[in-house]
DNA sequence: GTCGCAATGTGACAGGCTGTCATGTATTAT
DNA sequence: ATAATACATGACAGCCTGTCACATTGCGAC
């Protein structure tokens, strides 16, 4: 986390550092950014950067949480035109995510090139961070009584599940963006899979 | 892919860099490992590890192989015990990862290490990668008839995410090893959903 | 206003790390 | 024996990071 000092910087200064500091991430791979580069950009002393983050690990954590919040609104937003259905989510935000109108959201510019550059930017990151629970305002928009069990415990499993299916198709997208007609498939497959189940009918399950 | 020059190093020079190499990844996280301490380490010059690998990814690429292609045997060995139940894949394969005897397979120590270390090694690289598709051993494992569609193309789509829940049930006990019993019941309830299905019976569903 | 303390700004520096390259040595083919 | 090819080696340039001693500013107390 940043220090206070950085909090009570002039709106000017920390904006100038911010936004060097998202140039930087969008260029080149989070192994390969600089802080050199950054403060240079910025026209910040070495010694103040220090002075606001711990190192580059913690910038990075700074910045990637404004998209988790901007991402948990962009996904409640979707699951309200989805009537509360968790399992439209997928490929509802799909459509978004890479759709045109994807190109005119800076945030959602930002996402998609650290995605490509990172080769998926450490998934587990985001989904065991932001997206491993239910965060409470998508909870808020989740219709329970399309769930097989209405508690909010079922539906986190449930959520989990289709943000892996959407984190998947989309890191799998950017890495090979001809194969757009291929992932919708995929991501209609599995989203029908987690709503009916892949089990035969009537097959006795192996006992665990 | 290291250079042919690699391969035909005499077997004990080999050895040498490959043994510190793990020594290495290990003990730091791949971000902060070093080719410096890994030659040192093995008594190599400088000159001779670029003359053998491109850079450290290269080398970390190599060694990773490796441990896909252990897996794929590991999880082979369950499947059969399952009797070709893809469904039942993550909870044996979590008791196989977590459980006592993991502590003396060589090969899942030095997983079990890396995951640990890694914040979950960039999960999408093996999701990605060595578990995208159902590999062919796998494959001749499965027992069709238990899928509700027994095509090679459905059993990828299921194998993607019961191995996504197994690979996100380790990584959430490396990092909170206090939890197995909990990751365990959720690991039965995702199993389940991707069985049956988590939507309610009846229920229209959104268009999409 | 001025004294003093706390907060902040600053850049030189030490120590590490990487990738290259010129030079030396072994091996093989002819 | 000679040339050509493959391999070994370590010094080096260049980059990067985190720190630290010192300068500067802001601000309340007197």
């Amino acid at each position: 986390m940043p220090t206070a000092t950085f909090f009570r910087l002039p709106e000017e200064k920390r904006k100038r550092l911010i936004d060097a500091s998202w140039a930087e991430l969008t260029r080149v791979r989070f192994a390969d950014a600089s802080i050199n580069r950054i403060i240079a950009a910025a026209h910040i002393p070495r010694g103040s950067f220090y002075q606001y983050f711990e190192d580059k690990e913690d910038l990075i954590r700074y910045l990637l949480e404004d998209m988790r919040e901007y991402f948990i609104s962009l996904l409640r937003n979707i699951l309200m035109e989805a009537k509360g259905d968790l399992f439209a989510l997928p490929l509802l935000a799909y459509g978004r995510f890479i759709g045109q109108q994807g190109h005119t959201d800076p945030m959602l510019c930002q996402f998609i090139k650290i995605v490509r550059l990172n080769e998926g930017m450490d998934m587990q990151s985001f989904m065991g961070g932001p997206m491993q629970f239910l965060p409470d305002p998508l909870w808020e928009a989740v219709d329970p009584a399309r769930l097989r069990e209405p508690s909010r415990e079922y539906a986190d499993q449930v959520f989990h599940m289709t943000c892996a299916v959407l984190a998947f198709a989309i890191v799998e997208t950017l890495q090979n963006p001809a194969c757009v007609p291929q992932v919708r498939e995929r991501i209609k497959l599995r989203t029908d899979l987690l709503r009916h189940g892949g089990a035969a009918d009537g097959y006795k399950e192996e006992p665990l």
